[in-house]
DNA sequence: GACTCCCGCCAAAGC
DNA sequence: GCTTTGGCGGGAGTC
């Protein structure tokens, strides 16, 4: 009490109009009018009290629930209802109330009054938050006077400002409030919240919180949490968090602090840590965070060394707060993750669809005309960095760090649009090629030219499709609607630049830019680096008789190589930058049936001896995918996929295979072929006949409506010396030990961008390309982006033929990232990818940001299941895991050592 | 007993 | 030196 009083000292003072007031906010009763203040009183601006009387409700038996309250308060939201609630309050007494007041607190003792208050959820922030909410509109005019009288709010509310306080430090998070001077605010509404959120989940990509995420699971999942500073530290490490330790506010450009305040204390801000907070939804697939996750992290952002109890209940606290207003604002709800060592908590992203870069020529008009901006270092990275940080003379809001990572990153991938060779661009690309030199990382995503270019590709390849020979084709399955140009002939493929790339190049994507992506072809014989933000670098599956991978400078790279030609499949998964090789390929070889894998950190006789055992189950697995990829392509797929989505799944599926109905049973002979040939001679015995099909140029999309991820940039390599077999093979060697090829010194030539509805808008689901980067070696085929299906779910778990597997195999052979006949297993680590059904999320995406719309509400939904699955990556830096579903439900990875079982996530909706 | 999160102490920062 | 701001953790209410 004595501190609320000293906190209502000056406000007191100012606003309270007698004493008694003063001392009916200090009494028990408070807490009942406020409750009924609240209910009725929705001043959009700071006016004097005027908060009207109901006594009856006051002395009401029944007090008013959450529910009624929030009725109440969304009717109240609609400035007709609102003003019309006004009129009719304000005409109250407002002296009634407090006499009310004092009479139930004269009538009461102790005990009774007690029973009088609201129930403690009454009382929650999340209430208040919806109370405060409701004072203002979510899209006020400039027009209005949209300041937020702190103490009146305090007081029309009647709770401390230190309620207050916290309200609106998450609103600030959010640029929804700015604070303009003591007592002072600005209440700016939802207009800048889609640029804020778009920026949060880029810093929140930038600093690899999908990763962490990811670390933070399969540590948890490989023991309980331990406390070893040591450990965390490692894995802090791993992703850099020691760099990002003094946790920063992310501001929008012209939203920057100006008063100093907010530079203090503000490693632990309620405000970082709810931006923090919000990045994980941003960034995580699903858009589901735990509590304990949320906290390890900004714990691990804070102070490793802290990582006690102690620390960690404070933090779930200030999250449960940072929660309760983004639950308010309809940004998240709570739900429970039920696995197998319990049921968490956790909050679920409901907020608006959140695409990096849509709004890039918004944010680039802002910047213009602001201090410095992500997409505008100008004019050099130093000076960047000081306007970034600038000295304390006057403290304005530090910037986030990882935006000097961002200059770094544009100012490299400027360097590299400068040394890379040039390749023709199509006038429809032309148009936009400045703008995108311009702004790189926020221009490559923009959907119109991306869509055009779709449309143009689309038709272009079907006009080639019509004049290329069979011969080429011999796996010719029709393309989808992006399909790109026709491929050049392999023989001289290697020497050429793609025909692929050519409309490509227009686009060059900032390394810092995470953009859904789509693949354009894989022209035989055109080595492409699929290029991929490097905060989505959890997996990659890769597949091919003779493939290379190469790392991308700046990213999480698992380099992988064949030196085998008869090597039949790899996958490779990567989850960290640091993680260090503990395990014998060949440990795990030996039972497992699945694909040996190579580190780029282990020895070439590792991987030989691993290559080796493998081509012995390989045979095997031919020959049951083959049968599961007969399955797949019939209504396998379709059966396979939960009954939510089955529908709409099988009119995806249908319209895409529409037009290549009848090819598809000539791409089953010719699946079986290649298997046959396969099985007796190995895959590469002749790997030009397998490359000639790989023609089918279109990354081939796996349906899957109800979520779209992220994927990344396929880059073709124009600078390709090893144009022939030979030279690949003789390349092996150097390839195990090093992947640092010169040869692939510019690899960016061109992209296409792609977002989620133009994916949806031609037809194209979904498909999931794991971060990573892949550099192919001119004559490997395949470097395979994970196409996966989005409804795997957990069917892998079962020993039945898995269709996902299959459907994969035929994406891949399709897209011509594989030799027909080859399989790979569906990856499981993509699963924990899937994500229930949403179409909503997906089809509010970009659009409705840009406009600054609200989300739509959605539909309560009915419990989910998650698979999610972890792994360890066993190797280096570079390491390269085999992972991989079994029949009982585990993951396996050939490489490593560890078994980590798939964990089924129930998410519940309280 | 675990989960939630209100409450207010009290210190840093601001004025 | 007073006020504002907000980190922090005890502990009560709820499940």
């Amino acid at each position: 009490m004595q501190q609320a009083d000293g906190e209502m000292g000056t406000g007191d003072k100012e606003n309270y109009s007698s004493e008694s007031y003063r001392g009916v906010l200090k009494t028990p009763l408070k807490q009942t009018a406020t409750s009924h203040l609240v209910l009725t009183e929705i001043q959009p601006d700071c006016q004097p009290l005027t908060t009207p009387p109901k006594p009856k409700e006051i002395l009401q038996a029944d007090p008013w629930t959450p529910t009624s309250n929030l009725k109440m308060l969304i009717s109240a939201a609609s400035p007709e209802i609102r003003s019309r609630e006004q009129r009719r309050e304000l005409s109250d007494n407002t002296n009634m109330i407090l006499q009310a007041k004092h009479r139930l607190q004269e009538h009461l003792s102790g005990d009774e009054y007690e029973k009088t208050q609201p129930s403690r959820k009454e009382k929650s922030l999340g209430l208040l938050c919806h109370k405060f909410l409701a004072r203002y509109p979510d899209y006020p005019s400039t027009a209005e006077n949209n300041y937020i009288c702190l103490d009146e709010v305090a007081e029309e509310l009647n709770v401390e400002r230190r309620r207050i306080y916290d309200i609106l430090n998450v609103l600030e998070s959010l640029h929804m409030v700015s604070r303009l001077a003591k007592n002072r605010y600005a209440w700016h509404g939802r207009h800048n919240l889609s640029k804020t959120l778009q920026a949060l989940k880029k810093v929140g990509e930038e600093n690899k919180y999908t990763q962490q995420i990811q670390m933070i699971k399969k540590r948890e999942y490989e023991h309980e949490f331990d406390l070893d500073g040591e450990k965390n530290e490692d894995m802090a490490r791993s992703f850099g968090l020691n760099e990002n330790s003094e946790m920063s506010f992310v501001e929008l450009p012209g939203m920057e602090f100006r008063a100093a305040s907010v530079n203090s204390r503000k490693d632990k801000s309620l405000r970082v840590m709810s931006q923090k907070f919000v990045m994980l939804f941003l960034v995580s697939t699903p858009q589901i965070v735990s509590l304990e996750v949320a906290a390890k992290i900004l714990i691990g952002e804070d102070q490793l060394e802290d990582l006690d109890k102690s620390k960690f209940k404070t933090k779930i606290r200030r999250l449960y707060d940072i929660a309760n207003v983004l639950s308010s604002l309809e940004l998240i709800k709570k739900v429970h993750v039920t696995e197998e060592r319990g049921r968490k908590p956790a909050f679920k992203w409901i907020g608006p669809e959140v695409l990096p870069g849509i709004q890039g020529t918004k944010l680039e008009t802002i910047c213009t005309t602001s201090p410095p901006s992500i997409s505008e270092p100008i004019p050099s990275k130093e000076q960047c960095s000081k306007n970034l940080f600038p000295s304390r003379g006057k403290q304005n809001f530090t910037r986030h760090p990882s935006l000097i990572k961002l200059v770094k990153s544009i100012e490299n991938d400027r360097r590299k649009i400068q040394s890379a060779p040039t390749s023709p661009v199509k006038i429809s690309a032309a148009s936009t090629h400045q703008h995108y030199a311009a702004f790189p990382s926020e221009m490559a995503l923009l959907p119109a030219v991306t869509k055009q270019k779709l449309e143009e590709q689309s038709k272009k390849a079907k006009e080639m499709k019509m004049k290329l020979s069979g011969s080429a084709l011999e796996c010719g399955l029709s393309l989808p609607e992006i399909v790109p140009e026709p491929e050049p002939p392999r023989t001289t493929a290697a020497t050429q630049q793609p025909a692929l790339i050519q409309p490509l190049s227009a686009c060059l994507p900032s390394h810092s830019s995470v953009s859904p992506v789509i693949l354009p072809h894989t022209p035989s014989g055109v080595s492409y680096t699929i290029y991929l933000h490097p905060s989505q670098a959890h997996t990659v599956t890769t597949y091919s008789p003779s493939f290379m991978f190469q790392p991308l400078p700046g990213a999480n790279v698992t380099g992988i190589k064949s030196i085998n030609s008869k090597v039949l499949s790899k996958i490779t998964t990567e989850e960290g930058d640091n993680q260090v090789a503990t395990d014998d390929v060949t440990k795990t070889l030996t039972t497992t049936e699945r694909p040996t894998i190579k580190s780029e950190t282990a020895s070439q006789q590792c991987l030989k001896r691993s290559q080796t055992l493998q081509e012995s189950h390989l045979i095997k697995r031919y020959r049951r995918d083959e049968e599961n990829l007969d399955t797949s392509l019939g209504d396998s797929t379709k059966n396979e996929r939960p009954p939510s989505n089955s529908s709409q799944m099988t009119h995806e599926m249908d319209n895409f295979q529409e037009e290549r109905q009848n090819k598809t049973e000539t791409l089953d002979q010719n699946m079986a072929s290649c298997c046959d040939q396969c099985r007796g001679e190995g895959i590469p015995e002749d790997e030009d006949k397998i490359k000639t099909k790989q023609d089918i140029p279109v990354a081939f999309a796996i349906p899957a409506p109800e979520t779209f991820f992220p994927s990344g940039y396929l880059i073709p390599l124009t600078q390709c010396a090893h144009g022939n077999k030979a030279g690949f093979l003789n390349k092996e060697k150097a390839g195990t030990h090093s992947l640092q090829h010169t040869t692939y010194s510019s690899p960016i030539a061109g992209v296409i961008p792609v977002t989620a509805s133009e994916l949806k808008a031609v037809n194209i689901p979904a498909f999931h390309i794991t971060p990573f980067n892949i550099m192919l070696s001119p004559t490997s085929i395949a470097a395979a982006p994970v196409l996966s299906n989005s409804c795997l779910n957990s069917s892998n778990t079962s020993s039945a033929p898995n269709p996902s597997s299959s459907v994969l195999n035929f994406t891949l052979q399709h897209v011509g990232l594989i030799p027909a006949g080859v399989q790979v297993p569906a990856n499981p680590v993509l699963q924990h990818m899937v994500v229930p059904s949403q179409p909503e999320n997906v089809s509010h995406s970009s659009e409705n940001l840009q406009e600054g719309k609200p989300s739509v509400p959605k539909e309560p939904q009915e419990p989910q299941t998650v698979t999610e699955n972890f792994f360890r990556t066993p190797g280096g830096p570079n390491s390269v895991s085999s992972l991989s579903a079994t029949s009982d439900g585990t993951a396996r990875i050939s490489q490593g050592t560890l078994y980590i079982p798939q964990r089924k996530l129930e998410v519940s909706e309280d």
